[in-house]
DNA sequence: AAGTGCTATGACACCGATGTCATGACTTCG
DNA sequence: CGAAGTCATGACATCGGTGTCATAGCACTT
């Protein structure tokens, strides 16, 4: 490959004035310029990062580890692909900033983080991303010294810069979106409490009836999804049994995501019960091969995955120049509720909700 | 960040040891090796790719172009997500070698591609591979000179290597099996047939018919679906009705996609016809989500994306060390179909099929 | 005319590794 | 015992760019 030394010789200046050309950081003469960018062509010359790198310790490179590409490999495939979609978000930003992404796959292990830490290092990246597949916490040994890192979809216990989902607020604006649309008898089947995100999110459910100053009623919150056996759905009918069998049933229910939500299509339409009309369902993850496809389309939420890889990039582009605003902690992003025709309104404010800002589709 | 010389100093040995320590390219003393690995711990040295990459020429990264982190968030989402099955199966292959992956998104605009390849020519990667979300011709203006390059899930006119899935021959498989299953009238309701991988499968789906010695019948083989205008399935609809309606109405009806099948599943039900009893449903891409989802379970082929990936990036390696077993032109994968409860057995060959190499799931 | 300021350019050192060659200490062999 | 060979180590140049400083040419001021 042609160096610097070779356009200079075939445009007859020193490789310096070749290299002033290149970074326009001083003037060149109309006429030599000419020549130099005539030189650069005919050779095809393409300067090197590597000596670049070597005097400015800028690679130009950002550090992406994650699950995300190998972990969709095996059987169990809960939620949507969050993961890539935050890997998105990074790319957009870091493309538009000039930063390159490296990305590195953990294979699932994290016993491999630390090796593909330090292969990014020797990189010299000037950031690291982490990428969680699901809301979870971790305890990271990068051993990155003193190289910027942005947790995503995850955080840990040492106040690392961490983006996250705002698990709470979504179920909280999806519960309160139903509460105004005259539901108060809201049933909520949970995915496996094991998870951060079922905490979380039942914590926003709870608030969000109490906030409309209707009761809770345990017997509408269940359990009906569990990460460790294969339950093939079991739980979730013997939960809805339970909770259609109740006094006073649900008008809707609510599920932990919009896989089970499609099942849950199934399940009740199995028992006669048509969608919305006798029963309203919602879910969560607004995973549109589901959400969008289903009949009726599936009412659910939008973890703002994309939002907060973008978030996550600014924040580690933040620390790579300095930035004072260094936030040490979470930083919790809201995403929109999708109101879609599987929730029925049971009162006339529909027409009040089209301006709360929720989006539609 | 600590250099060779620091580590030299700290140790009181000239760099050139500490680089011999670190390359284990020559012997040296037992006493000396301790203590430079020692002043490496307390300095936290990584040794940097960049110096190292300007004696040697040798990179370490290989440059990924795809479209596959940005294309999924435009509202037409037609297939599964194929090009990131790819860039696993690359990732994993990589990983494996020792390189490192280095991406870039197209953004959905080809003509980004230059300037996205010139990046990757300033890191000097080894290799390019560049991944298309959906099976397709391609003219790459890489202009990338000399370095190798790998195109997955598309092809050129210019005889580059190119790694395709076998449309044809996948489709031509799942018919084959559900004749031998005792079907006889197939519907097949297409794609887009502007789409090349539309094509390919309609030739399986015909070659199949005709190794069984069934007569093709146009009416059963109908395009159900189009990209340009966003049809609300009414497409389908009509060719849902059309088929049914015919004189001998087909036993089975395969599916452009896992997704239309979804879609069929409700059509078929509100007309009060049961599945697989009345008519089995056959897809196309293994979209699990809701292959495995739906109720029952879909019979669907699997286009080998992961396979594809893995073979592109051997591919890729081969052609780095000049391997001479270079493929000119594309190599085709083929891929599994999955056998599921859709479709039913129209005579009692079923345990004659589980022999027959087709992964059952 | 001498001094000041600006433009255009080149010489040279340096970034952090590693390849080449040289050197000193020690072992082994004829 | 001296020659030859091995082991352990260091000096120095080099990869391809860029920062620093020097310099030559020219216009403009006073």
């Amino acid at each position: 490959m042609a160096t610097i030394y070779d356009v200079a010789k075939a445009a007859s200046v020193s490789p310096k004035t070749v290299s002033r050309v290149l970074n326009g950081d001083a003037p060149v003469g109309k006429e030599t310029r000419k020549a130099v960018e005539a030189a650069m062509a005919e050779l095809g010359y393409v300067p090197s990062n590597a000596a670049r790198m070597m005097r400015s310790n800028r690679s130009g490179l950002i550090g992406l580890v994650t699950g995300a590409l190998s972990h969709k490999l095996e059987p169990m495939e809960p939620t949507g692909l969050p993961d890539l979609y935050i890997v998105q978000g990074i790319q957009k930003v870091m493309a538009d900033s000039g930063k390159t992404l490296i990305i590195a796959d953990t294979g699932g292990t994290s016993a491999k983080v630390p090796q593909l830490v330090r292969t990014f290092l020797q990189h010299r990246v000037e950031a690291l991303i982490y990428v969680a597949d699901y809301h979870q916490q971790v305890t990271l040994d990068t051993g990155a010294g003193n190289c910027p890192v942005v947790l995503v979809n995850c955080f840990d216990a040492g106040g690392t810069p961490a983006i996250l989902p705002d698990d709470e607020r979504c179920q909280f604006d999806l519960v309160t979106d139903l509460i105004r649309s005259g539901h108060e008898r809201i049933a909520y089947l949970t995915l496996d409490p094991a998870m951060v995100a079922t905490e979380l999110r039942s914590r926003g459910y709870r608030a969000a009836l109490q906030a409309a100053s209707i009761p809770y009623d345990g017997a509408l919150e269940i359990m009906a999804r569990k990460n460790v056996e294969d339950d093939d759905g079991r739980l979730l009918q013997r939960a809805l049994e339970s909770v259609l069998a109740l006094d006073g049933p649900p008008t809707v229910i609510c599920c932990g995501n919009d896989e089970m939500a499609l099942r849950l299509y199934g399940l009740i339409r199995s028992r006669g019960l048509r969608i919305p009309e006798d029963v309203s369902v919602a879910g969560f993850d607004n995973y549109r091969a589901i959400a969008e496809t289903l009949y009726p389309p599936l009412t659910t939420v939008e973890l703002p995955y994309l939002a907060m890889g973008q978030r996550a990039a600014e924040t580690a582009l933040g620390m790579i120049n300095g930035a004072d605003e260094q936030l040490a902690g979470p930083e919790l992003v809201p995403g929109p509720v999708h109101w879609r025709s599987s929730v029925t309104a049971l009162n006339s404010v529909t027409k009040l909700r089209s301006n709360t800002g929720s989006t539609f589709s």
